[in-house]
Formats: C-alpha cells, sequence, structure tokens
RNA sequence: GCCAGGAUAGCCAAGGUGGUCACGGCGCGUGUCUGAAAAACAUGAGAUCUCAGUUCGACUCUGAGUCCUGGCA
C-alpha cells in the first residue's frame, strides 16, 4: 500500500514545521499545495521557508501537460528534505487547480517510486479536495479569451447569458454564486459546451472515503490527514500579526518592487496575493505605509478564517489545535 | 480669548425645507464554494454627544454645556 500524508489548515499554523518533522521521522518529502507558493519569485510574503542556494534540480525539472503549459516541478532543499511544486508558476501565467492536479499526480508518484512517503501540505483547500475527490465536470477547461470578454460584462448580462444558455443551471445556483462573476462566468463557459460529447458529468460522491476505509482513489491511500487550526480568533491575530511584521523586516517591500520591475503588474494572477495587494496600493502612493500594513494584516486574518470555513465540511480532516 | 465649522454604529461617512424600520463604505459575525481560490461572492448585527426647550411629533429647530477642527490673536 502507498503510503501519502496530507497536512493542511488554516494559514500561520506552523504546517510547514510539522511536515519537515514528520518528513525527517517517515522518510518523506514535501509537496506544496499552497496555490501562492506555487508562484515563482514570491516567496518572503508568501512565507516559502528558504535558504539561498537550497535549490536542488530533479532528473525531470520541466513538465508539459495536458493544458500545454510546462511547469517545473521541483524546487527546494530545506533541512535537507526535498521541497516540490515551489516556484512552479510564472506569475503571470493562468494556472487552474486541475493543473495543479495534474502535477501533483506526477510528483506523487515519482516520490512514490522512489520509496518515499509524499507528504502535501499547503492551505489551498480547493486543490487539495479537487486532487483527492475529483472534478465534477471533466473536459471543460477554463476558455480564457472568454474569460476576458466575459469579465467586461456587468452581473445582470452575465446573469441573463446563462438564464439564456441553460435556465436550469441558473436556477440552481445558490444566491452567493447567482451574484458572483467569476462563477457565473464559469457556469457560462460549461453551459455552452455541455452538449459536446467528451464532456462527462461525475457523481458528486467523493472519490476517497473517511479515514475507516481508504479504498476508492487510486494514487492517494490516506493515512493521516491533519488540519492545523488556531483554538482561538485571538491567537490568531496576535500569531498573524506578527508574521507579517516580520516578513515586513524581511524585506516583503522590496519584493514586491523587484516583481514590478520585472514588469509584472497588479493584475497578474500571481500578483492577486496577500501583501502584494496592500503593498502596491502603497506603492502607487493611494495609501499609507502604515495603512498598508493594517489592510494587509486584516486580509490574512480574513483569508484564515474562510480558509477553517471551507475546510471543516471535510470530514475527514482530524483537527489538531496550535 | 475671539471668529467660523463640526459632533451620526469600532472607523470613515450621507442625511436642502422636522413625520413609516436614518444612504453608503470599511471593519466585525455567519456562510457559499468542483478547471481564476491568498480569488470571487452571499448574509447578519451595530449609530443620531449631554441637558433643557419648542412641537401632536426632532437626528433634523432654539438655548446651554462638553469635546474636536480650522482661522485670528
Amino acid at each position: 500500500m502507498k503510503k501519502i500524508i496530507i497536512i493542511t489548515g488554516q494559514t500561520a499554523t506552523g504546517k510547514t514545521s510539522l511536515a519537515l518533522q514528520l518528513a525527517k521521522e517517515k522518510n518523506g518529502e514535501l509537496v506544496n499545495f499552497d496555490s501562492r507558493q506555487m508562484y515563482k519569485y514570491l516567496t518572503i510574503i508568501t512565507g516559502k521557508d528558504i535558504k539561498k542556494n537550497s535549490k536542488f534540480k530533479s532528473q525531470k525539472s520541466k513538465l508539459q501537460l495536458e493544458s500545454k503549459n510546462s511547469y517545473d516541478i521541483g524546487y527546494y532543499k530545506i533541512n535537507g528534505i526535498n521541497v516540490w511544486l515551489y516556484d512552479a508558476v510564472d506569475p503571470k501565467q493562468n494556472f487552474s487547480s486541475f493543473d495543479f492536479k495534474e502535477l501533483a499526480e506526477v510528483v506523487i508518484e515519482d516520490i512514490q517510486k522512489r520509496n518515499k512517503i509524499p507528504i502535501l501540505i499547503g492551505g489551498t483547500y480547493l486543490y487539495l479536495k479537487h486532487l483527492l475527490y475529483g472534478f465534477e465536470t471533466e473536459n471543460i477547461p477554463p476558455n480564457w479569451p472568454l474569460r476576458k470578454k466575459l469579465n467586461k460584462k456587468s452581473l445582470k448580462e452575465l446573469q441573463k447569458l446563462l438564464k439564456s444558455i441553460n435556465y436550469q443551471m441558473f436556477q440552481h445556483l445558490n444566491n452567493s454564486d447567482k451574484n458572483n462573476p467569476q462563477r457565473l462566468i464559469r457556469k457560462i463557459e460549461i453551459a455552452t459546451n455541455l452538449n459536446l460529447p467528451a464532456v462527462q458529468k461525475k457523481s458528486l460522491k467523493p472519490k476517497v472515503q473517511p479515514l475507516t476505509n481508504p479504498t476508492g482513489y487510486v494514487a492517494l491511500n490516506l493515512r493521516i490527514y491533519t488540519g492545523l487550526r488556531f483554538a482561538s480568533n485571538d491567537k490568531l491575530k496576535v500569531v498573524i500579526k506578527k508574521r507579517v511584521l516580520k516578513r515586513l523586516q524581511l524585506g516583503a517591500i522590496d519584493e514586491v518592487k523587484s516583481l514590478l520591475d520585472k514588469g509584472y503588474k497588479k493584475t497578474d494572477p500571481g500578483m492577486k496575493t496577500i501583501g502584494y495587494q496592500q503593498i502596491i496600493e502603497y506603492l502607487e502612493k493611494k495609501i499609507s505605509k502604515e495603512n498598508a500594513v493594517k489592510k494587509w494584516i486584516t486580509a490574512e486574518i480574513q483569508y484564515a478564517k474562510r480558509q477553517y470555513t471551507f475546510m471543516k465540511k471535510d470530514e475527514n480532516i482530524v483537527w489538531r489545535l496550535v
């Protein structure tokens, strides 16, 4: 049986150090599933725990996926432990949870072939969810030119458009999604392709059964599926504030500047990252530095809470308080 | 000290001419989530500086007080 360990949870709960410790004990390698740490150049602000010159090259450092994009898949060594899927994506590249799934499956398999234990670690629950439980509708990849066009439309226009293509699909949405442009655009994308023969709708049932019965999913035989969360919101606030201040000290602002100097824009996918957004506002002189820091801390706290709201519905997660 | 302006939820802030539950934004709480997710959304709870007066009725008018801001000295 192939083993795999998964650690997820709120940001700033010490997932990485726990994972590293486990990796040492169990002869494992880390596979990152933190969407922001997958971007190149975002280092300090996303909390990549790396030192200079810690890179390693794997046998196959580039990977060509179905989506026709190529990614870097191997990268750092932290305290002698290999860490995969850091710095895989260029900040201006569009990337999806589907792309992640493809990448991760290759990496995981490679680790297992070498008789090491993959330790999945990250806070992007959507990525983990898709990796573990699969997708409902397959073979409808994002159509970025279409999305760009649709992004110019108003909410009302999007709603009208979806209704006209597939009224039922619109009606089945909850109130939140009915008002959510991004979700509407995705639905329109699906609706316009739904009749193609290649598209199959899958059941919503998870492929992975609860821990006691880890049968369904081929690649992933769950053994440990841990979620880290804060014991209280007060603790969360204190820790996050401290961490933001530390990242500022480490040169967060210079990191943002250097990305901007490289030509990345605030609208690039990788730049839509907490910390970046607020510092860019400051650099554009829209807000004071003090205010930017405050907003950064707030956004980070809100994010951590949202993470738990999303994750707590997954009954396979065993929670550990920090 | 004088003159002027202002005091509306945790913060910012609308409310010509007095009359149903006082516009918004941020924050806060709760939630949504199947190819953009550190994204994008939904939803809820919060307020008229104090005292007195006018009035059937005042956040809105009058007086006093307290505090704040700008100008003059």
